[in-house]
DNA sequence: CTTACGATTGAGACCGGACTCACATGGGGT
DNA sequence: ACCCCATGTGAGTCCGGTCTCAATCGTAAG
């Protein structure tokens, strides 16, 4: 019908302004839905600017009005089906609310996350949601803050920046969650997670990503609840690559005290943690329990199904986008976050650890 | 240091021409790096944009160019690692090659991808690249090609769309796979895909989608080359979601003549798929066996690991970005795609069916 | 029959860059 | 000494919208 060729230029609000016999100012107006505008004139531009297919400019709307509708979301790893799940709750209540979002992925790295904040921000978005690679750097988010564009955090905290947070309080979970391991008779507990920092673990020390800060202190407290004490060997940043996280896990099996049950910081780290175990000829949860953040579908499939720790993922993401665009809307104005809660899920990865059951079976053959 | 409030308003070319003493356009020359300007005047500029922190509008520079150094993606469910992993491919090499890269998921509904692609073209990018959710409809793709801007598309055909299509060609590594598990010995091969369609599977149809068409081609090819007769009943469309794909499962596992060998169309089907197996008590190998497409990781670590046929996604995406960039670059210049080959990996989920054991045992026996 | 006031309307500035054009300036060639 | 052309430079236009401002129109009030 049309010419299909490149040159095809837009018809422009002067265009359909010459069309409808008006000025551009009227036809601006029609068109934008604003100031006062006679129905006559209203209906005949409005016709025009069907009958020329008119589509306004929205690169030259936002120049000039400084908002764009449209907020940027920042994410390490869309790899990552947390992720994936979160993006869609930031999706359905953006959209709800009338913004477009864009998507830009890091592979968490630090350079490429900077180069998205920049592209973000010089596209004009209104508002931007990030999950940082690293807590530790943060002058990027800082200039978003300067540039005067609202910022919301997801998952992770960045300490020292005044800025929203919203993430799921994993203390209480990772609590539970370890008390229900040593009420099964576990005390070797190990913890593995992909979180990069100089150095060992060690008590007290503050940890650049919050979700696994608080995941470590939940877990000490149960274990002092217990009348046990955290031990740092066990704790295992640093995870790195695959083939890094099974040399953890191998090194955490084979010790001369070894883990009885492994807790993985999240799905990935877990992937590979299960396959270093079955590689080494152990079965769960006979002869090691597991645990592991991250509800992901696959846990179920595996023989047993993984006992997991689950977030509302998508609550969470619908949430940061709702603080995201009330921020946008009534800037300056403190909001308040709801509190999300993570739920542990009983599935067949957890038993007794092997000393236990022998423990069990004298006693049961003392009493007999 | 900064005024942290909301006002900050940003430096334009004219205020660094200002400070440098210098006309505007001389100072957009030296920043802009294009035209005639002596070296006193750009060490001058350059020294007062640094100065005032100046940082280009990205927006009106692309008003008047034309040219927003972007290309846009919309892909159907960035859940899926396969999109996850595409994704990554595409980044890197428009990164590579100096263009930013927007997302928009669109979570496989028509109408959000219509939305993302107005959204994008609002936006100026240069080029698309989309993963149409349906090639049935593709009037908003059209669009995008009279708009005179380059799209590609990715994973899957739009039929009487003319435009570059990157994906890897089913077909063999379909035909091989039917025939690994004909020389198996199974005769009733299912296979299962959430494609929508209008009625149940019949031959020569012309499904909406390419890469199921030619999964099933290949199929259909093994079958006929071993003297068997495909049947159109076991072949599932419409799985539609995760109880329903179960449901469907069950269907073909329980008939009268049941499947001996199921193949899913994707790593979402397989999780539904193998979860309905389990609990119908089946195991795999022994009493089904079991195909997929995807290789995801933890297609590794289930009793037993699954035999998957794997696509070089990453490359594909990498392709796919490589295509549009040149289409970019030389517009109208018809550009010659590379073939992408899946391969099966065999892992542990394809054995001899039950009947075909009990014959093999009594044929054992009658020899002895 | 004036006057006044709100609704309409058009001209033009403006957003922040890129780019055209006319006008210097000056060194090289003859 | 004179012409030519490359290099520098500033004024101003354009991209496609939004928005201000002053002028115009109609009509109800005085």
């Amino acid at each position: 019908m049309k010419n299909s060729s490149s040159r095809q230029r837009d018809t422009t609000v002067a265009d359909v302004a010459k069309a409808a016999q008006v000025s551009k100012a009227q036809a601006a107006r029609a068109l934008g839905n604003y100031g006062a505008v006679s129905d006559d004139v209203r209906e005949r531009v409005l016709a025009a600017a069907e009958e020329l297919n008119y589509r306004p400019n929205e690169l030259a709307r936002t120049m000039n009005t400084g908002k764009s509708n449209t907020i940027g979301v920042v994410v390490g790893d869309i790899e990552n089906p947390h992720f994936g799940l979160a993006m869609r709750g930031i999706s359905d209540t953006a959209k709800a609310a009338g913004f477009d979002v864009i998507l830009i992925n890091t592979g968490e790295d630090h350079v490429a996350e900077v180069d998205a904040v920049r592209v973000l921000l010089e596209k004009r978005v209104d508002g931007l949601i990030v999950a940082p690679a690293s807590s530790a750097e943060y002058e990027h988010l800082r200039r978003v803050h300067d540039a005067g564009r609202p910022l919301v955090l997801f998952d992770r905290k960045a300490p020292g920046l005044d800025v929203p947070v919203v993430a799921a309080d994993m203390t209480p979970v990772a609590r539970e969650s370890t008390a229900y391991l040593i009420e099964s008779g576990h005390r070797q507990i190990a913890f593995i997670s992909t979180l990069e920092f100089e150095g060992p673990y060690r008590h007290g020390m503050g940890l650049a990503s919050s979700q696994i800060a608080e995941r470590i202190d939940g877990m000490n407290q149960a274990l002092r609840e217990a009348g046990l004490d955290p031990c740092e060997e066990l704790v295992r940043l640093n995870a790195g690559d695959a083939d890094s996280i099974k040399a953890i896990a191998r090194e955490l099996l084979l010790m001369p005290e070894p883990a009885t049950a492994l807790i993985a910081s999240d799905g990935l780290v877990a992937l590979s943690v299960v396959e270093a175990v079955q590689e080494l000829g152990l079965r769960i949860p006979h002869d090691v329990s597991f645990l592991m953040y991250d509800d992901f579908p696959w846990t179920k499939l595996t023989t047993p199904p993984l006992t997991v720790i689950s977030q509302p993922v998508y609550d969470i993401g619908a949430s940061a986008a709702d603080a995201l665009i009330r921020l946008i809307r009534q800037p300056g104005k403190v909001i308040e976050l709801p509190v999300f809660q993570a739920t542990l899920k009983h599935r067949g990865s957890v038993g007794a650890p092997v000393s236990q059951r022998k423990r069990k079976r004298e006693s049961a053959a003392a009493a007999s």
